[in-house]
DNA sequence: TGCCATATTGACAGCGTTGTCATTTAATAA
DNA sequence: TTATTAAATGACAACGCTGTCAATATGGCA
């Protein structure tokens, strides 16, 4: 039933190293040969081994995908990208969630690595903008990609998928700018993440260029969840002056928002805008609609996994740029204003 | 730095055979024998490679995940209460979504055990309750978990982890019932999940001890997705004679359902109480907070893992059998109620 | 035609385990 | 004791592939 190299090598007439060279796409093989093999691997369905390739290479053909956990659609999505791009290219996915508050990460990547013989990771954040272990990684020799916030891409932009979250959140401080909202609060994501801090950023460019003054006490700490977008949301709307609109840092502290405005009953978009960041499914799935950045999550993955794979093939780093130009490889992305239904004027 | 089984065995001062048997609790090794190798394994921090006791053994070290992706949260559950499991014993997750309505799910499932040699399976819904999926998986010879709703289970009792959804859903409707509602609408999940009428079961079992009648006006088919919920919801409470309440099938639905009621003004749950079933982390991210059934996927998860791990490793069934038996796995469980938010009296 | 350089192919040794089977050791019976 | 048997251990060949390096074609050129 299964057939191995020793069958493939029989039927083509050749010896086994030589339906390696096919199958790796070696140099040194003849057009004709190239062909004989081709057919037999063809006829026999022939797949090679993942277990004994890794075993006798040098190189594996295993990837690991590692991540700390807030957000399952963000997960699945990247998931599913990077799956995607493995079957493509006949590698295997080992999914590794951890916790980026316990550090130890470093250890697990080097079981990783000794144990099951990885050949390259995908990092996210905020794994993928921790020094420490970005060193490792690199210590161990691993290929690897970065999915960042653009601000963490620093020299090494070799090995990140950049996503623009200041150019994202400046657009979309300006939709709200635009609708007249002049006091906007905002709901800060985990500290960890550098994309906080990019989001950030873009809001309060929006903010300058509009000659609107810089508030702090609109803006508040968070962590990306849904219950600090219901503390963040309710401490903003409790103030004195509060603000007509609320920028949350991501979907689920926007739904967070909604559910305190509604403890307190104040309609959404009439007496208060809302935006998320991110255009996860549930931010079609509140009540109003989320007006969002849209984020696409599938595509940065399916990115990320080509780059990867093209550098664990690929034996020069010049051989992999060149890979990485012809797989149309995108390596900045910026998120696209979504204006759905919980943004409006401004009631003032 | 990385050990291998020889470097434990000249440490132990033992062959390699014995190190092997140590580390797979092989019967005949000498307990003085047993422990010096432990303490070598110790020492030099050894783990076994995984790829080479895959190419050798008859047993591989990898269980595959096989799901349909309809709900992000359920997935990721699943798959770190696997991930939990397999990492307990040295075992490798590998997901595989998959496409149920496309059904290759059989050349896939081959494809795994030839290319990548996976020891046992763990189904999900609806691939645990579709027969030619069943009916492959047994060829193959691969050991398997089907996670079903119990009526999925028939003669196949050992190799299931069932949920009780019949008894949870009369669980919800006999809440419902308790708040004085008589007329409940029930909104369908996916006709290809047992659970779809386990749960539809249940529903009309407590309406019917209660001595309420059945109208089949009120049940509308669906397909566990949020939109689904929000059209079913709709074309239920534009009726002439609309219920008081809605059992959606799972969250997502209810969470729909939620939806359409605000788009219609109407007040949750003083004028309609609307519940859910799973208990996933939105249905607290709504507002207000959903009524639920709590489904312990994780736990779930965990057990069948531990289920398929025990079988993999055991040689007789009477053995894997007895291991199930000490490791505690449960095989049954049922939904519990979960009142929040979402549902009170009947306003008639 | 003959020779050299280069392109193509193959033989063979691992990779780190497990499985088989032979060998040694300990335990029991006589 | 010694013979007999069972338990404990080890030697060695797979597993299916890749890497190394030697062997063989092939083509170009004198």
């Amino acid at each position: 039933m299964k057939s191995t190299i020793n069958d493939v090598a029989a039927r083509a007439g050749v010896s086994i190293k030589t339906v390696s060279r096919v199958i790796n796409n070696e140099p040194s093989v003849r057009p004709a040969t190239r062909k004989k093999v081709m057919d037999a691997v063809e006829e026999l369905h022939y797949q090679p081994n993942l277990a004994a390739r890794n075993l006798a290479g040098t190189r594996s053909y295993t990837i690991a995908l590692i991540y700390d956990n807030p957000n399952a659609y963000y997960v699945i999505d990247m998931q599913n990208g990077i799956l995607e791009a493995c079957k493509a290219r006949g590698y295997e996915l080992l999914i590794h969630p951890s916790n980026s508050k316990s550090s130890t990460v470093n250890d697990e990547l080097r079981a990783l690595v000794e144990h099951s013989k990885v050949a390259g990771v995908v990092l996210t954040p905020p794994f993928s903008e921790t020094q420490s272990v970005i060193e490792e990684v690199k210590k161990l020799g691993l290929d690897y990609v970065r999915i960042v916030s653009s601000g963490a891409a620093e020299g090494d932009e070799d090995n990140c998928i950049q996503v623009d979250d200041t150019a994202a959140a400046y657009d979309i401080t300006r939709h709200l700018i635009e609708h007249g909202h002049k006091r906007i609060g905002f709901l800060c994501g985990g500290e960890e993440h550098v994309s906080t801090h990019g989001r950030l950023e873009g809001y309060k460019e929006a903010l300058q260029q509009a000659g609107i003054t810089i508030d702090p006490e609109l803006i508040v700490a968070g962590e990306y969840s849904f219950d600090s977008g219901v503390n963040g949301a309710k401490h903003l709307l409790e103030q004195d002056n509060p603000p007509t609109a609320i920028f949350a840092s991501n979907d689920e502290m926007a739904a967070g928002a909604l559910f305190a405005a509604r403890l307190m009953h104040i309609e959404i978009p009439q007496q208060l805008s809302i935006v998320g960041f991110e255009d996860s499914p549930f931010s079609r799935q509140t009540w109003p609609k989320l007006t969002t950045a849209h984020q696409p999550n599938n595509e940065i993955a399916k990115c990320a996994a080509a780059l990867v794979l093209n550098k664990a093939r690929s034996k020069s780093a010049a051989e992999s740029a060149a890979a990485n130009k012809d797989a149309g490889i995108l390596k900045k992305f910026v998120p696209e204003l979504l204006v759905r239904d919980s943004t409006g004027d401004s009631p003032n």
